[in-house]
DNA sequence: ATGTCCGATGATATCGGA
């Protein structure tokens, strides 16, 4: 089974780009963020025409996240366990589907803007919740992946260049120590291997020519319980899919498993 | 020139967010 996460930055504004991808990297389910639209404009129909079932959330142009899959799409969830609001509102981050077997997550975790921002604490605030709603969903389902934008770099190594981050979110020690987390409950991170360079970055910034002299960065990532790390045969961030015009700034990252 | 892009506004350019 294989299985991924991508930020696609639109999903209506990168159709032909996701479907290509789809048809030639051929997961079996996909998580989808910053879909950038409501749930009743997701284009279902198109994802159905290549074989996906879909479930998304979403209110418009902000956040949103979807799964797509083929390998069945039952026992849906939206949103964490008491998820943190933004301005007083959920905001559409978080859905979870069961599929083949697996129980999958499509997150969004907030940006967190500057350290100094209200939106850093909320982003804190969200990955606690996250650990949270884990632990109480991988007692029930031992069979449990969390994909998506965290956000975060786990480690220095993971952004180009740590100097160009000095006051910057994304690697906070307080950011790090939410993923931390995740692995107290009993989460392992799946470190996907790159396909070229010697980094997996998954996000190159659109601005002053990022992706061509690779400033990346590696942050969506990949959680699982034991029983399925021990089913992984590969991984890896997919860089040639933020090739080219109309490309999302992210690259998905694909995981394999063994059946 | 943030070497850009997205969606929304009340536009026909500008803005917030990333």
């Amino acid at each position: 089974m294989r299985i991924a996460t991508w930020n696609i930055n639109s999903v209506n504004r990168r159709i032909e780009h996701l479907s290509g991808w789809l048809e030639s990297a051929q997961p079996d389910v996909v998580c989808l963020q910053e879909t950038k639209c409501a749930t009743g404009d997701f284009p279902e129909l198109m994802f159905t025409g290549l074989g996906y079932e879909s479930v998304a959330l979403g209110t418009g142009a902000w956040n949103g996240v979807a799964i797509l899959s083929r390998v069945g799409l039952d026992h849906v969830r939206d949103n964490l366990a008491e998820q943190p609001e933004w301005e007083g509102k959920v905001e559409p981050r978080a859905i979870a589907a069961t599929c083949g077997g697996i129980r999958v997550w499509s997150l969004y975790i907030p940006n967190g803007r500057t350290p100094e921002h209200d939106h850093y604490q909320y982003k804190l605030r969200w990955l606690k919740a996250l650990s949270e709603t884990a632990a109480t969903e991988l007692a029930v389902h031992p069979d449990l992946m969390l994909l998506g934008d965290f956000n975060v770099a786990p480690t220095d190594d993971d952004v180009y260049d740590i100097e160009a981050f000095r006051d910057s979110t994304h690697v906070t020690d307080q950011e790090r120590a939410g993923l931390k987390l995740l692995e107290s409950v009993g989460l392992t991170e799946i470190e996907p291997r790159p396909l070229k360079y010697d980094r997996a970055f998954t996000f190159w910034d659109y601005r002053q020519l990022c992706f061509p002299k690779n400033r990346g960065m590696r942050i969506d990532l990949v959680y699982a319980t034991p029983a399925v790390a021990d089913r992984v045969t590969d991984a890896y961030a997919d860089r040639e899919a933020r090739k080219g015009k109309s490309a999302s700034d992210h690259a998905p990252v694909v995981v394999d498993l063994q059946d």
